[in-house]
DNA sequence: TTTAATATCAGACTACAGTCTAGTTAAAGG
DNA sequence: CCTTTAACTAGACTGTAGTCTGATATTAAA
C-alpha cells in the first residue's frame, strides 16, 4: 500500500508555488526586474525554500526548458518515412526556431544562453542539446545513406557545425532588436549548410 | 600655448593603474575570482574612481576588445589584391579565430559574450560587430562580382548568415570545455558555407 | 581676484543573489 | 512509543557589483 508521503507532497506543492509565481511575475515584468525575494513573499515561501527547490533564480527557466526536448522528439516522430532526410533537417529547424521564439520568447532564450556561459552547472541546456544532437545526427546519419549529402565529412563534424549554426542564430537573434522572427533569421544560413553539404568538397 | 591639463592627466594615470591591475588580475585568477574592491585596493584608487573611468567591471575586458578591430583591418588589408574574394574570407576567418584565441582568451570572450545578452549598452561589442560586418560585406560584394558566389542572395543575407555563424562557433566554443582550438573549430562550418553560397541555389 | 562650474576621488551605502544555521515536522527503526 | 534521521522551511547573514553624496582640486568665467 503506498504511503501518501506528506512531507514530500507539502515540499511538491510550495515547488509549484514558486514556480508558478515566478513564472507569472517574470512574463509581466520582465525577468531581471523580478527579485527572489519578491517572488518568495508573494508566494508565501521562503529564501530557504527556493533555493531547496531550485539551485538559481536562473533554473526557473532551465525547468520550462525541459518541454523543448520534448517537442524535438515529437517533431521528429511526426515527419513521413519517404520525406527527404535533408528537407527533414531543413523543417525541423524551422520548427525548433518557431517554437523557440513563440513557446519559449526571447528573454528566456537570453537567460539561457547567458546563464550557460556563467555557471558551471548548465545542466539542462547541455543535456538537452545533447539529446538535440542526437536527432540531427540520426538526420545526418540518414542523409548520407542516401546519397543526399556527400560523404567527406563526419557525421560528428556535421552535427557539430549544425549545432554551431543553431546556437549562433539564437545568439545573434537574442542580441539584436529587429523584430524579425527567429524562424526567418534561420532560413538563409540553414539553406545555405544544407546547400553546402550537398555537393563533395573542393 | 598648450595648458598641460593637469586634472584630466590625473585622470588618465589612474584609469590605467585600475585597467593595468585588473588586466594582471584577470591574467592571474581569473575573472569572476577577482572583486572589484581587490582592484581598487590593490591599485590604490577608489570605487568612487572605478565608476568614474568604466561603466562596469565587464567593460574592462571590452576596452581590451578594441584591439580586435585594429586586427580585422589590418588582416584585410594585407590581402593580395589577386587573390581569390573566397579564399579571403576563408583565411580571414581563420586568422580573426586564431587572434581571438591567442591574443583575447576564453575568459575575455566569455564574458563579452555574457555581458553583451545582459546590459542594453554592450557598446563595443556591437560596434566592432559592425566594422566586421563591413569588412565581411566588402569581401562577399567582391566576390559576387567575380562570380565566386551565385547573386541570389542579397549582400546583406549573405554576410548576416556570416555573423550568425561566427559568434555561433565562438559561443559554442565558450561553453565547451574541449581543449580544441577555436580555430580548427571554425574551419568545418566556414568551408561548408562558402561551399553552399558558391552554387545557385535549388 | 573671486566665484562658479566641473572633473576626479573617497568610501559609505544599497540592492540583490545566494549561503548558513537553526527549527519544525514527518518518516523509519528499535 | 521513543529516538534518530532527514526533508523542508524560515529568515538572518554574506559577498559583491554598482550607486550616491560629499569633498577636493582644477579650470573657466566674472
Amino acid at each position: 500500500m503506498i504511503e501518501p508521503r506528506k512531507k514530500q507532497l507539502r515540499g511538491e506543492k510550495t515547488r509549484e508555488k514558486i514556480l508558478k509565481i515566478s513564472l507569472k511575475l517574470f512574463s509581466e515584468k520582465g525577468y531581471d526586474k523580478v527579485t527572489v525575494d519578491e517572488i518568495v513573499k508573494k508566494s508565501g515561501t521562503s529564501k530557504g525554500s527556493f533555493y531547496q527547490h531550485f539551485s538559481a533564480k536562473s533554473d526557473i527557466f532551465l525547468v520550462r526548458f525541459t518541454e523543448v526536448d520534448d517537442y524535438y522528439r515529437e517533431v521528429f516522430r511526426s515527419f513521413p518515412v519517404d520525406m527527404d532526410p535533408t528537407e527533414k533537417l531543413f523543417i525541423f529547424i524551422r520548427k525548433l526556431m518557431r517554437f523557440l521564439e513563440e513557446e519559449m520568447g526571447k528573454d528566456l532564450m537570453k537567460v539561457i544562453y547567458s546563464s550557460a556561459l556563467d555557471s558551471k552547472e548548465h545542466t539542462y541546456f547541455l543535456n538537452s542539446n545533447r539529446s538535440l544532437v542526437q536527432i540531427i545526427r540520426s538526420l545526418i546519419e540518414e542523409a548520407k545513406e542516401q546519397n543526399d549529402i556527400g560523404t567527406d565529412q563526419s557525421v560528428n563534424e556535421i552535427s557539430q557545425l549544425i549545432t554551431q549554426s543553431l546556437m549562433g542564430i539564437i545568439y545573434h537573434w537574442g542580441l539584436n532588436n529587429s523584430e524579425q522572427s527567429l524562424e526567418s533569421l534561420s532560413i538563409p544560413l540553414t539553406e545555405t549548410i544544407i546547400n553546402g553539404l550537398k555537393r563533395t568538397n573542393t
